[in-house]
DNA sequence: TCGCGAGCTGCACTTACTTCA
DNA sequence: GATGAAGTAAGTGCAGCTCGC
């Protein structure tokens, strides 16, 4: 092949060496990788020692035109560098680690949001199953007494109706719904408890399903 | 107009170094 | 002073885009 590159012990030089002996070459050419090792060449020979760390003065700068454009085009690269007394390539592999950290800083907000919605959906399934289930046994526990009643003779009107309103009651209690209001509708169905909360879906004749966190 | 190589940039991942408790 | 954790500058590999031929 015969193609000279300045000698840097780095992985991309081995990898020009396999090309060399007839090895591997994915996407990458000859010539990007050359490039590449002339301008680490460069910019190394600038640099006394092998990292620095850039002054409070320096971030302060690049902070505060990250704010104005996480993006850097070449031309405010370029006028950037010059003015932070850094090299152009300094500039950008700044703006790539900020935006890196903008991200990871990013992905744990976003986490944190997700993880409190989800204990405040856990929270209130947990708090609608326990009121389902408590009135599960009023209205088992109620129905008991009204067969009783039944068994014993027929119900006076009046008597019947005042059951009812047991009933009804035993589940708005748990609901918040004044039994009025649904008697004036003509139903005993329909059991939304508030906005916020988990709706108990109807099944028009008193029985009871779990609700279910897709419910939620 | 299409295909190709070169150059450039961004991102994800990693490494090497610094700072601090 | 030694050490481990956290922060950060820089390296690496890859993908996508543009531009000139």
């Amino acid at each position: 092949m015969g193609f000279c590159i300045c000698p840097l012990e780095t992985p991309a030089r081995s990898k020009i060496i396999n090309v060399e002996h007839g090895g591997y070459l994915q996407e990458e050419t000859i010539f990007q990788l050359a490039g590449r090792l002339v301008r680490r060449r460069n910019y190394e020979e600038q640099l006394p020692e092998k990292k620095r760390r850039l002054t409070l003065e320096q971030v302060n700068l690049l902070e505060k035109s990250f704010q104005e454009e996480n993006k850097l085009e070449p031309e405010r690269k370029t006028q950037l560098a010059k003015k932070l007394g850094l090299q152009p390539r300094q500039v950008a592999v700044w703006f790539q680690n900020r935006r890196a950290r903008w991200k990871t800083k990013q992905l744990e907000r976003d986490y944190d949001l997700l993880k409190a919605s989800y204990d405040s959906l856990l929270s209130n399934y947990d708090t609608a199953v326990k009121q389902n289930e408590k009135l599960k046994s009023e209205v088992v526990s109620l129905t008991e007494k009204l067969e009783a009643k039944d068994v014993t003779g027929a119900l006076p009107q009046q008597n019947s109706d005042s059951l009812q309103v047991d009933i009804a009651n035993a589940c708005d209690v748990q609901m918040g719904v004044k039994v009025e209001d649904r008697l004036s509708s003509g139903s005993t169905r329909s059991a939304v408890v508030d906005e916020d909360s988990p709706q108990l879906l109807d099944s028009g004749d008193f029985s009871f399903r779990m609700i279910t966190m897709e419910d939620v």
